[in-house]
DNA sequence: TACATAATTGAAAGCGCTTTGGATGCCACT
DNA sequence: AGTGGCATCCAAAGCGCTTTCAATTATGTA
């Protein structure tokens, strides 16, 4: 069934019936009613494709995700997708995912934007001087990136969380706890949020005169496995930390594995702040001993990065460029001050 | 850039141009190499929404996303849907998610095949007497269902894993192993992998003239804090269970808490075995007694599927229209003789 | 009654691609 | 010279929709 076997039936012209169906005050009320029960009837649906030749819209923006034989699915990556679509479903528009090798990410997103499937980009796993940037802001497409790119001019729109306060704070906290051996376990060293973490950590420590060791740093996957060595790692140098900043939840699983396999108490012998990304899946408060985190919702990102996507796309009113999220740090009972020897 | 510019640049017809793209034998090699040069001189790509509506393909196959406002986001979708991309990525195939409502899945499936965007559909969560399935064989459209429906005829294309034989296996295991005592940590009662699971733990326990009983049973969603609670129930029963049966790993995560904190261990107090679908978050041998498993992989599954989807898209070969893969039963630690006392 | 105005409806062009059904030129062969 | 076959190429139709421009009818006003 389509438009003109529909205005056929109704003795109408197709341009009607468009009319009819997409609102247009011109039509007369009758009409319109006889349009939208004959639609109801035979159940047609307007061929998307079509509309979106003749519009250039088309209700979906794209993404582009990375994937390879090897590729660890990211947990992130799905809890997001929930916040997009939580958003999406309120405005009938779809995702468009293109699958990629990691390796490919600039032109798979060119190949998306080009193909004509999607209205507006969205871009997550920022990097440093993020190749992607140059390439987004050349096109003529709305987007929205989730992170930032350090070392890049931040003129393009943004949402990100404030990663390098959130863990001056962690940080801080630790200090006043008369913490002075500190590790950090980190996401990939390009990263952009493990760079500004890092740089969290540092000033914080440089405030009391305080440096990080190479050591007593990590830039690793965000796994569980990860986790656990790189924790073995820490415990077994001579001058062993005491308190520990970890990027993830996910890391912080393993981490907590080795501690307790090196029979050390979590909160007493040894002090852990992870970020918490508010994974359904791994709740801070669940773990045996309830983790202090930073917190931020992933998914609450993802609803507002497609809330700013398809207000975009509908030009419905002007959105902050740039926005900033503060983190939270709830204190639970994973630290504590520093055991005395 | 489109492909009349891109003719008129080169003094060619339409025609000859997108024959060359096409890889038609009709066209010249030197045309061809001319064309081919070109595009890469210029970036172009063709319209992908002109395309489907010229040849009724567009490269994407279609899924639906259950999202709302409180519903939790799944892991095993995203391990699922890596599966996928993987395959797809080789065929330059893309997908288009409609996220809905959970309560209104049927309409937008119907409406993703209606509206032209998709060329084959994946369907997964199924349930019994599954309403989808009618509506599926009404579509001409290709699909596949991951699981497969209790209750309805098994003529349409599936694969999945044999949640019965995995159960029943792993409870006869328990069986010889002394265990008499038993209770199922289960998915939603509805859903289909939850029923025949069930059936496989009752069928083994039934060859021992033992049964199930309901209140050692739970039918829970998958996370680790129904796993908790679950667990909790169980260990306060006047005859506590000495072998748990769990339907996911996500589970056993809160299920072991409870033991833990009841001062139990696992493995000799208490025996466990848990179905594993290879989530890389959630690694049966980290745990920390090592988890005895049922194993069958979420992201195997998922290029499978998209295998057969997108072969059937391009008629490449006739595919299996049911496929059940079996399970491996893992042992490792969480299992043991049944305590003496 | 005549005319301007508003309310409805339609015909047809166009979005960018594929594909059918010819054209055209060139060659070998009778 | 005439013919058939082959290799190339092209014009134009069509996919299903939106939208411009124009036509038609109904309404109100002078």
């Amino acid at each position: 069934m389509n438009l003109k076997q529909l205005s056929e039936l109704l003795g109408l012209s197709q341009t009607t019936v468009s009319r009819a169906l997409n609102g247009y005050p011109e039509v007369n009320e009758a009409t319109r009613e006889r349009v939208l029960q004959a639609v109801k009837e035979t159940g047609y649906r307007p061929n998307k494709a079509a509309q979106r030749l003749a519009t250039g819209k088309a209700g979906s923006i794209g993404l582009v995700m990375p994937t390879a034989p090897g590729h660890q699915s990211d947990v992130h990556f799905g809890e997001f997708l929930a916040g997009l679509g939580e958003e999406a479903v309120r405005h009938d528009f779809h995702f468009v995912i293109m699958p990629a090798d990691p390796d490919d990410e600039v032109a798979a997103l060119r190949r998306l934007a080009i193909s004509g499937n999607v209205d507006a980009l969205f871009v997550a796993y920022m990097r440093g001087h993020d190749p992607r940037l140059p390439m987004l802001k050349s096109l003529s497409m709305p987007y929205v990136v989730h992170g930032r790119s350090f070392g890049s001019e931040p003129d393009y729109p943004y949402l990100d969380i404030d990663n390098e306060g959130a863990f001056y704070d962690a940080t801080r906290l630790l200090l006043q706890l008369g913490h002075t051996r500190f590790a950090l376990m980190n996401g990939q060293m390009h990263l952009d949020f493990a760079i500004r973490r890092k740089n969290g950590v540092i000033s914080a420590l440089a405030e009391r005169g305080l440096a990080l060791d190479e050591d007593c740093m990590s830039h690793t996957l965000m796994t569980d496995e990860q986790g656990l060595l790189a924790m073995e790692h820490f415990l077994q140098l001579p001058e062993r930390p005491t308190a520990i900043l970890c990027s993830s939840t996910v890391l912080a699983l393993g981490a907590i594995r080795a501690v307790n396999q090196a029979g050390l108490r979590l909160g007493e012998d040894i002090s852990l702040i992870a970020h918490d990304d508010v994974l359904p899946l791994l709740k801070p408060e669940n773990f045996s001993v309830p983790l202090t985190t930073t917190r931020s919702s992933l998914r609450a990102a993802g609803v507002r990065i497609a809330q700013r996507l398809i207000g975009t796309v509908k030009q419905a009113g002007p959105f902050p460029e740039q926005e900033l999220w503060k983190t939270e740090l709830i204190v639970r009972a994973s630290t504590g001050p520093v055991p005395r020897f």
